[in-house]
DNA sequence: TTGAAAGCGCTAACAC
DNA sequence: GTGTTAGCGCTTTCAA
């Protein structure tokens, strides 16, 4: 038996093509009666209707695209699972793109695949949610998007983002409340934004708690493992070295605790670590380290319904949504240790 | 200025729209004249062929789906990554699609997405490359299908595969070599079978060296992290333990590290430990870890190429292709100690 | 080597 | 609330 279509299921159905499709399209201005026989009628041909065919009269493509620039593997399939979550039972395909958000051509790269595809909307992941050239770019060829956890120029589309600053902020007091006074801080990679304001976190936490920030204590890392590993070498082997070392991200903290053990400083006795994100490395590594876990899945389900709002018109305004993330107390962090000998 | 179509190309190049349409789609009989008037017109229009009129003519989607299961986050976006490099250049768009291989409802999942999307072919990754009801429905739908590492039934589609056998054979002989003779070994999960067979490895350098095989040595382990620390715990807690463990994968190696280190046995001084994958934890972690990696982008590759041979009706064949492996040798492996005390 | 005509299966605009 | 009519922009078939 061929495959039905729309035609097939009018017939059966004793109705005209248009209610079939206003049937399938949750329109209104169907008599529920009506709207039970096309039902029986789609069930009982396995109907289902072609997206080309759709795409074609409809000028749509039913496609949105997620762009992203490799932060890490985990985030990456976590995200494009929370949006396939949200976008597959609305009818929506996902097309996923990673991208060099370093290379020159991307802005071009991008509006292509726009164009050829003809994507109907697209979420941008950071660090390419902070990219100014390639959302006017957008903008331009009103493509709808939507960024998650933007930095700049917010009014510019709806978003998600999590309290990063607050929850590095916390972590940081809570290293305090451990009796450190000597905390060093690794900050992210400049190009990305969201990483760099965990570093506003820790300041606001110093200050709050009357201990001054010193240039000593902090390091400019680039979010790898190995970069990681030289702000720790540059930390640790001052004369005054910190007592704890807060990294803006997983990786980073496991660079620390990798130096740490080639220098023999025992952890968390001599020098307590923390991290961000809550990565698998996170519980992998010995001793456990403490860490903030964010609600990524979350974070990329709200994404695509805002997303798939917009293109439905909806919600002219520009939403945003933020999300809390949590600290989570592992092995790697202990009270500070009595003034060195 | 409105999208160009096909029309408006034939018409620029004065041809018909069929000439603009072999043009575009590479086939013979194209006098290289007209066919270099017509790729002007292109350009100058700035034209891109809509993939719904596209698809809904011939029909086809120009899709390809890639099915996962979740190994790990980097094996899943490697390998999205090497289909897209070589789908994208020929015209096919990606859907991806993670899946639980445990969910009964799998394969009529999965057989829906096929109708639904009007898939023109289909990526297996393991452990669904193993999945005989999965492929069995696919084949009565004739849909096309590639594999990654399948262990069953070669014969019934193209695939690719790497010799994690031999690799494994080596990684032992290697610790042989380094005056072990009590290696443990853990074993993959038993779905997960590419995994398992790399105890066959294990096995045959065992053997070539006259050295016993003791299921005292031989834990089942799950290939998560959780599950090598539970086999690393059996292992290590007789009184007789190994000298060196070597996991299956990567996390399991994590997980003995993790337990070694809480039972204060020295890396590698008196365990050696090896792991299988060479994920990022495995020179993240201390001290870093021996392991075999694994050309994933490239079996990608390879896999796109014969799925979309396959899918243009050439190769009637069943073609497969073997890469291979390479051990990275890193400090969580050294000489076996002395007899102990 | 090229072209003309006929759809592919659906939605949009409007009529009833 | 429902149906009619025209395409959407391509590929296919077959003729020239």
């Amino acid at each position: 038996m061929a495959k039905a279509t729309i035609d097939d299921v009018a017939a059966l159905a004793g109705v005209s093509m248009k209610t079939v499709s206003r049937v399938m399209n949750n329109e209104p201005n169907v008599r529920p009666a009506t709207r039970e026989k096309v039902e029986a009628a789609v069930a009982q041909l396995d109907y289902r209707p072609n997206m080309s065919a759709r795409s074609l009269a409809g000028n749509r493509s039913y496609l949105l695209g997620l762009l992203y620039g490799i932060p890490s593997a985990h985030y990456v399939l976590d995200i494009q699972e929370g949006v396939l979550d949200i976008c597959r039972p609305q009818g929506y395909e996902l097309l996923v793109h990673p991208c060099n958000h370093q290379d020159p051509n991307i802005t071009q790269e991008i509006v292509d695949l726009m164009r050829d595809k003809r994507i109907d909307g697209v979420m941008l992941t950071p660090p390419i949610s902070d990219n100014m050239t390639l959302m006017h770019a957008l903008k331009r060829m009103s493509v709808p998007f939507v960024r998650v956890a933007p930095t700049e120029s917010k009014g510019l589309s709806p978003y998600v983002e999590t309290n990063d600053q607050e929850a590095s902020y916390d972590m940081t007091c809570k290293l305090i409340a451990l009796g450190h006074t000597r905390i060093g801080f690794i900050c992210g990679h400049p190009d990305h934004r969201a990483v760099t304001l965990r570093f506003d976190g820790y300041k606001a936490a110093l200050i709050e708690n009357d201990i001054p920030l010193s240039n000593d204590l902090v390091a400019n890392g680039l979010n790898s493992f190995e970069s990681g590993e030289a702000c720790a070498r540059k930390l640790l082997e001052k004369k005054s070295r910190p007592t704890a070392i807060f990294a803006a991200n997983d990786d980073m903290a496991a660079g620390v605790m990798m130096v740490a053990h080639q220098l023999g400083i025992k952890i968390p006795e001599e020098l307590s670590v923390a991290g961000f994100d809550d990565t698998p490395v996170a519980h992998q590594i010995w001793p456990a380290l403490t860490t903030v876990r964010q609600p990524i899945q979350a974070m990329a389900k709200k994404a695509t319904e805002l997303l798939i709002k917009q293109l439905r018109g909806k919600d002219v305004q520009l939403p945003a949504s933020m999300l809390t993330s949590t600290i989570i107390v592992r092995e790697s962090t202990g009270v500070a240790p009595k003034k060195h000998s």
